[in-house]
DNA sequence: CAATGTCCGGACATGCCGTCTGTAACTCGC
DNA sequence: GCGAGTTACAGACGGCATGTCCGGACATTG
């Protein structure tokens, strides 16, 4: 009975998504309660969720695994809200870029906390590791790609070697993000965003804009 | 008998010197041959290190109290390593900024994998945080002076807001060190250096110095 | 009804933690 | 040399969290 084991399969897929939201739900609170995501017990979130703990391993390997479960939808949004960086081009303003910059920055926030606890499990579960590696190297990709574009254009300093400043810059975001951004009001949060505007835009377009 | 009392407390303390250097090495190797140090436990660390656990606990309250003995040692030794780079001027050039940060990548680079282990405790190891928040507050605060003395001066692009750009650069080093200066040949350290300085020489330096 | 899938409570072995014995050794001053 | 003080040890503890397993309760479906 193919149909029933492909049923089957499909409501648990659904309920594990369904679990995951629910429980990386109490996970975010918990943190924001100044709890780290390494502290937190698989007990104290099942808790919290009111499902049982056998329930958890019914649907998760463990937590790594529960992160990683939803770290790819994100990564998708904020590779999204990062994409209007690479569209910068000649006539490309310093507003344009401060713009792009913004609205990655407000891709990321809403799972700040999660993002960094994601960042931070990657230093010693290996299958978030790889998630948070792949997801650096595909934005450090189109980064580079931009910057090396951006050069033969005659719009980013030539002078710079591409691929390393592209590491640079995008996990001096990551940490950035993780450090700054976190419980800031929104007055604080437009400052860092202008400070790293400032960065990028000297350090890639500024040297190419002399007026 | 306080003559006593006193000498037992500082052999007590050059006993704790001893193994904490004697434990960090372990440490230090164990994070070399790959494993994270949240994940090493302390029966590893006192087994590879042939003393007894119960030895352990009489010198240090626990992990996290082992790598804080360790970590004001150290921050001294890279903020000393960094100085050179406060001591930019007018006059100073390109080569100069690039010698600075060599020698605080110098400095720190032999300790990369325990300053790692230190920044990444700090986000469940409140005694932890407190030590690697004031090294990094140290650092953002003499930058910070720099630059704005800088900008002063004029040789320092003047519309930056010093403060934050600050915050900024020293985490994306704090972060680039670990994550790219970590199991790299010496060419390659080069080509870091040269990728971070040629940021920093970007963001502070070069709109003053336009030729 | 019977089979299937889901959830749960309860229990298990395992591992690590931090603490607390008692014991053996070593180093002093006397 | 004797005894007091210090240091190291092995061994055991209670506690907590892990990941796994089972059996029972319940609803859904054929």
């Amino acid at each position: 009975m193919p149909s029933v084991t492909r049923k089957a399969q499909n409501s648990r897929a659904a309920r594990r998504d369904e679990l995951r939201n629910q429980l990386l739900e109490v996970v975010e609170r918990l943190i924001d309660e100044g709890e780290s995501f390494t502290e937190i017990s698989v007990e104290r979130i099942v808790a919290e969720a009111h499902i049982s703990r056998t329930t958890f391993y019914v649907y998760f390997a463990d937590k790594g695994d529960m992160l990683s479960a939803w770290f790819a939808d994100i990564a998708a949004e904020v590779a999204a809200g990062v994409s209007g960086w690479w569209e910068m081009g000649p006539q490309s303003t310093r507003e344009d870029l401060r713009t792009a910059i913004e609205s990655a920055v407000n891709a990321y926030r809403p799972h700040i906390a999660l993002m960094a606890a994601s960042f931070h499990a990657a230093a010693y579960d290996p299958t978030v590791h790889e998630l948070t590696d792949a997801f650096m190297a595909s934005n450090v990709a189109s980064l580079c790609k931009h910057v090396i574009a951006g050069q033969k254009a005659g719009f980013v300093d030539p002078s710079l070697p591409a691929a390393d400043v592209a590491v640079w810059l995008l996990w001096m975001a990551e940490r950035g993000f993780h450090v700054m951004m976190r419980d800031v009001d929104d007055a604080e949060l437009q400052r860092q965003i202008d400070a790293y505007t400032a960065i990028v835009w000297n350090t890639l377009y500024a040297p190419t804009h002399r007026t």
